[in-house]
DNA sequence: CTATCTGCTTAGGTACCCTAACGATTAGGG
DNA sequence: CCCTAATCGTTAGGGTACCTAAGCAGATAG
């Protein structure tokens, strides 16, 4: 059907997810939110409502936990974010919302619906549905085909809900 | 089919993306081209045989001419490209693989393609060509969905043959 | 109660990419 | 032709988003 070539598969991903991101970026600044950097949103994209602890974030986030912290203590400083002793852990925080933050959360997951609606728009439901079921079967079937394992994890993600 | 939840569409990209270039990245490790980072790869995946502006290899890999420059510096120091005068330019350089650095080209080609084969196999060939279809539909659809246009352009992304 | 493990933090990088500004050449119009 | 404007490449100077290494404080297990 189509004549012209396809980019090869890692240049349509990377094109993409920096659309996706930009998107998403653009929506938060467009709202209002001007103190939040791209890096930001992942922290909204991995916390809970009712709080959760650093660690947590860092791994649903795909980050060590010092980077994790870093973006924590930004969104605290501005109000985002609160961190309060975790009453069953003595050494654990719980990273919670503050108001603030949760109107930033709930605008944030209502973004993420919205662009993938577009998606959804752009190709067909359909279309857009396989999309993320095929990814999510590469993802899962990764492990066997070859591990990197060349650090603990690495990498960075967007917001998940 | 899938009771288990999918992750939302950023990390599905995020994380596709990352394994793919680490996987590639961890085969030109393994090939003895130790001093080959990441970002270089970008720079083979640009490249024609035959030799490539600069400033085309920029726009191809989405990145600013100076930055694509320092990664061609690096490579051309190491050995793989050389720099030459276009006749058809006086402003103009052609940056062209020196034979070490065709030979990298013509490894990380063979990687890409091994790289999707995995894929293929993986999910099944027409889930992945329906993949790529639907991620390529996805940009040529962008313009007209919403356009960042916010800086003009950034990115990053992979080897494309 | 000591040994180890886990949660978080501090300190100090590193990889990768950007903007701004400039000299050199080419292209386009009067 | 000349003069302006655009284009190619480069230099200089960031800046973001991550990382590793090391350490303390609280929890867990023998």
């Amino acid at each position: 059907m189509n004549t012209r070539r396809r980019l090869p598969i890692g240049q349509l991903l990377g094109r993409t997810l920096r659309s996706f991101r930009e998107d998403l970026y653009r929506r938060a600044q467009e709202a209002g939110y001007r103190d939040l950097r791209e890096a930001h949103l992942q922290v909204f994209g991995a916390i809970d409502w009712t709080g959760t602890r650093l660690t947590e974030l860092a791994a649903r986030a795909n980050m060590t936990p010092p980077s994790m912290a870093e973006l924590v203590d930004e969104l605290q400083q501005a109000g985002y974010l609160e961190r309060r002793p975790d009453p069953s852990d003595g050494r654990a925080k719980l990273i919670r919302p503050t108001r603030k933050g949760r109107r930033v959360l709930a605008q944030a997951l209502r973004a993420v619906e919205e662009i993938e609606r577009g998606y959804a728009e752009a190709v067909g439901p359909e279309r857009f549905d396989a999309l993320a079921a095929t990814l999510q079967d590469l993802l899962d079937a990764r492990p066997r085909g070859f591990k990197a394992e060349r650090r603990r994890s690495t990498g960075s993600d967007d917001l998940q809900a």
